[in-house]
DNA sequence: GGAAAGCTGGACCAATCGGTCTAATTCTGT
DNA sequence: ACAGAATTAGACCGATTGGTCCAGCTTTCC
């Protein structure tokens, strides 16, 4: 079935892939445990080995390897920019070409799979912890392009409302353009 | 128990109360038939008798009842502003006022009760409608404060997108000044 | 008063849920 | 080659899921 020159992913890095691919489109609690096992090709016991914690942990891992994507794609896009706002126009550009690709409509990987999850604190922790990080990382090259702290700070912060709302707005429309133009709104 | 005088409100009612208040805070998927009949006090048959197809029947109808809320909320500070951007202002301070007294911390209706339901057409649909029922409401006054079609238009899905993004920003961290602050990014 | 319609109460159902547990298997270092 | 650890495989579990069904209770209307 298999190349046999070709190894397998490992089953950790399965499982994850596998719930960040289907917790964003589903939401937590519309992905069983069947789903994902199914989607990783994995069985049970691989999952309680790895993640002795469960979906739950298996959540929290799987969002926080999606905000890991999300910080590297926010890196490449203000990496060669010659200012905050191209910066932030080629990362919509490169999120807007994700949707189109995928053609998937997924949600936001960390609010999909952490806002309706269970009660528990650590989701909410581990929300505000993901977000913070996608904000800083813009911060960052706010600064670095010369804004005081202040200014950068809410631009970054302005960044991220625009871009949640209109990952929604994109989603409901079924129209990626929504985001390509969420800079003009900066 | 109740007082005899007071009759209490139609079986129908409580249920799409009840729905609107759990799907919002767990999403459609984190909430059984169990939770939702417990909470409108209203055995299995009644469900079924006022919608059909159960609770996809009942999300949509909930999701209607608090998109119907949300459009008075808009009519109500848009009616007495003197511009538009006042009119905003009031209507994120009547938002946040909801987020402080609640203290529930809910998402918003339409969002948390469709998005991640089943992959129904149906919910898609919907959610676009009501999506572009809000944004109908706040061009329309918009439009009543001399802006042309295009700029209402433009203004109004901005208005939107600030609303859904800051809505998220301030459930993850419990602050609804968020939301106070998001006229300033108009 | 009586029949029909509207509504309620809840027993019951198959399917699925997340989770546990143990025996077998594969990998690793010596 | 061998021991011990890491990992896999999946049978199994009780609880809960959304949904069906019907007997009975009210309400309404003639």
């Amino acid at each position: 079935m298999t190349d046999a020159t070709a190894k397998p992913r490992p089953t950790k890095e399965r499982l994850i892939r596998a719930a960040a691919s289907l917790f964003p489109t589903r939401g937590y609690n519309g992905v069983g445990l069947n789903d994902l096992l199914a989607a990783a090709q994995a069985p049970k016991g691989s999952l309680y080995h790895h993640f002795p914690n469960g979906k739950s942990d298996l959540a929290l891992a799987a969002a926080t390897w999606a905000s890991d994507s999300m910080l590297r794609i926010i890196a490449e896009s203000f990496a060669d920019a010659p200012d905050f706002k191209e910066g932030a126009t080629t990362l919509c550009y490169k999120l807007a070409k994700l949707f189109d690709k995928a053609n998937k409509w997924e949600g936001c990987p960390i609010s999909a799979t952490l806002f309706e999850g269970p009660e528990n604190t650590d989701f909410l922790v581990h929300t505000r912890r993901l977000y913070d990080g996608w904000i800083g990382e813009v911060r960052d090259h706010a600064e670095r392009f010369g804004l005081t702290d202040e200014e950068a700070l809410k631009k970054s912060e302005h960044m991220f409302i625009l871009l949640q709302g209109g990952w929604m707005l994109a989603r409901a429309r079924r129209d990626p353009d929504i985001i390509r133009n969420l800079p003009n709104l900066l």
